[in-house]
DNA sequence: ACAATATCCTGCGAGC
DNA sequence: TGCTCGCAGGATATTG
């Protein structure tokens, strides 16, 4: 679900809210999320990850790509990282549960434990009934947890020591940043640089350029007045600088409406994003095109869907 | 090297 | 109402 403006205003709220909690409990029923690395080896299941991860601070909440790395603890012992991959449907939020002590909070941990009880805070943002579906909880020493929900439940979360976390392919094989500085036109087209394909799979691409989905990559092309099924390698110099500028700044204008909520997506207190009311291709298939009118048509690619305008965005490059 | 497909899951809305 | 089908923001593994 979500991508890079997505998950930036998520990492922002978190990187407020958390910033000096400590963990206290982890509840979850879908034990298949969880993996921890030690001394390299990546060890799948919940016992190792509840280890590294209880009792620890959390420092900072920073992103890479569509990853959020929550950095635990780093002035005594080393740093750990918890990544946190929320894929197509996950939400990381959080919630006040209840002041309580310690004691009382591990006890409430153990018997939700033991009978499989799925946590429904009746108020607040985990009462979105589009984000019911929790299935992790970190509870924090304030009171408040940390959830997340994810109803296709295809969500990833790795925790370790730093180096090993920011080593894992998933994270190394990443592209360039589209919004930092260094995400220069010269450093885009050495990315491009013989890569060939369709122009809305190099989007998608993470290993090229990072945090761009399904949803930002349509807008970026109609932006751009690109058709979708146009090849990279036979794009013109000044299609590819379009190309470009409309990457960094559809996804300034995804983060300045603080994401898309067409469907389930909401930030970390729950609020809505609002780009989807000022989308220009993404599942607009039969509304008319913003620049001329002409109705949005959708196709598949590679099993994808893809909205665009068939009069502004043609198969060939048209001079002018 | 590339492209298309299957896979991990669950819920929802459309259409019959 | 009840069923089946298609669809969904991601990434990886597999197959051709």
């Amino acid at each position: 679900m979500p991508e890079l403006p997505e998950v930036e205003t998520i990492r922002r709220g978190l990187n407020r809210d958390l910033r000096g909690r400590k963990i206290i409990g982890l509840w979850t029923d879908w034990p298949k999320y969880f993996s921890a690395i030690t001394s390299g080896k990546l060890q799948k299941g919940e016992a190792t990850f509840r280890r590294h991860v209880l009792g620890k601070e959390i420092t900072g909440v920073t992103r890479r790509a569509k990853n959020i790395l929550i950095h635990l603890e780093e002035k005594s012992g080393g740093e750990h990282l918890l990544l946190v991959h929320q894929k197509m449907s996950g939400h990381l939020m959080i919630g006040k549960w209840q002041r309580a002590n310690r004691k009382l909070l591990q006890e409430l941990e153990e018997k939700w434990q033991n009978q499989k009880w799925i946590p429904a805070a009746p108020k607040g943002p985990l009462a979105d009934p589009k984000n019911r579906f929790i299935r992790v909880v970190f509870f924090l020493d304030n009171g408040e947890m940390l959830a997340l929900s994810d109803l296709r439940r295809f969500a990833k979360l790795v925790c370790g020591p730093k180096k090993l976390v920011l080593n894992l392919p998933e994270l190394k094989k990443l592209g360039l940043e589209p919004l930092e500085r260094a995400f220069t036109y010269k450093k885009f087209r050495e990315a491009l640089d013989r890569k060939r394909g369709r122009v809305k799979l190099v989007l998608l691409d993470q290993t090229r350029i990072s945090g761009v989905g399904n949803i930002y990559a349509d807008e970026i092309l109609w932006f751009s007045k690109i058709h979708p099924l146009r090849r990279i390698e036979f794009l013109k110099d000044i299609e590819k600088k379009t190309l470009y500028r409309a990457i960094k700044f559809i996804l300034k204008r995804g983060l300045r409406y603080r994401g898309t909520s067409i469907d389930d997506y909401r930030d970390a207190r729950g609020r809505r994003g609002k780009y989807d009311l000022v989308r220009y291709a993404y599942q607009r298939e039969g509304e008319p095109c913003r620049r001329c009118g002409v109705k949005i048509r959708r196709i598949k690619i590679a099993g994808r869907s893809a909205h665009f305008c068939p009069a502004c965005q043609t198969l060939r490059h048209r001079m002018s």
